[in-house]
DNA sequence: TTGAAGTTCTACGTCGCGTAGAAAACAACG
DNA sequence: CGTTGTTTTCTACGCGACGTAGAACTTCAA
């Protein structure tokens, strides 16, 4: 239950953006950042999109647990639950999860990383 | 497009635990195991699946490139094009692929891995 | 030739997602 | 308090993916 749709993706692009700077994020803010990045995105020239339909999105968003909504506030506030990072983490462990020989994965996995990101690794898998 | 259905899954199951044995899969062998496998699952009791629905599904595995089929033979045989963590392997450079900045998220992936994983992978970098 | 096994074509129901209208809730203003 | 503009909720349609399978065509063996 972890894919997102193209425009699921979009908003939570917003959103991740906003997370380091503990943005509070309402909904006039989403579509107008919204209508400009996925509306600029190839295939989907000049579309306007209604308010009700990232509104939509952000429920279903909500309902996967991937973003927040505080309902103290009249225009409620939107936010990214955890950092971009973390989810892509996140969802590294589940598709590793699934594997019956884990290491044999990250034995392949490690094999196609750039080098600098070997040394990265390495750095941080240093002291045992 | 790379997230699988159930029904899909366990299909690929099969022949990638066939796959290491070079194992030529016929439709009957998968259409008995998968009944199998598939209707023991939870929520499946009993199924017994149609030949035509395995065949559906490995014809869809086939057009996403998982599976391949030798169409010489009478009983065409089929099998998956690579092996279970390969594919996995990929999956997971696919999720790190679409994030902007790969070795913080990498940071994050490696901070929890199970210290026998960790061990795995300081053995894999370690001379550069 | 005939029949069983295998394959192709087509299709239906469900569900996720893009999309949005209608209506209800609400805040502010006169 | 009633009118009005904004925000949220509810409901829904179309499409594509997937589980599922029937109907019909192909092929091989007896």
């Amino acid at each position: 239950m972890a894919s997102l749709g193209e425009l699921e993706r979009a908003v939570m692009d917003l959103l991740w953006a906003g997370h380091e700077a503990a943005t509070a994020n309402t909904l006039r803010d989403l579509l107008a950042q919204t209508t400009a990045a996925h509306g600029g995105a190839a295939g989907h020239e000049g579309k306007d999109l209604a308010v009700t339909t990232v509104l939509t999105v952000l429920s279903r968003l909500e309902k996967k647990g991937l973003v927040e909504r505080e309902r103290g506030m009249r225009p409620h506030r939107y936010q990214a639950v955890s950092s971009r990072e973390d989810h892509t983490a996140e969802l590294m462990h589940e598709v590793l999860g699934s594997a019956p020989d884990r290491e044999a994965v990250l034995a392949r996995f490690i094999g196609s990383v750039t080098e600098s990101e070997a040394e990265t690794l390495r750095k941080l898998l240093g002291h045992s």
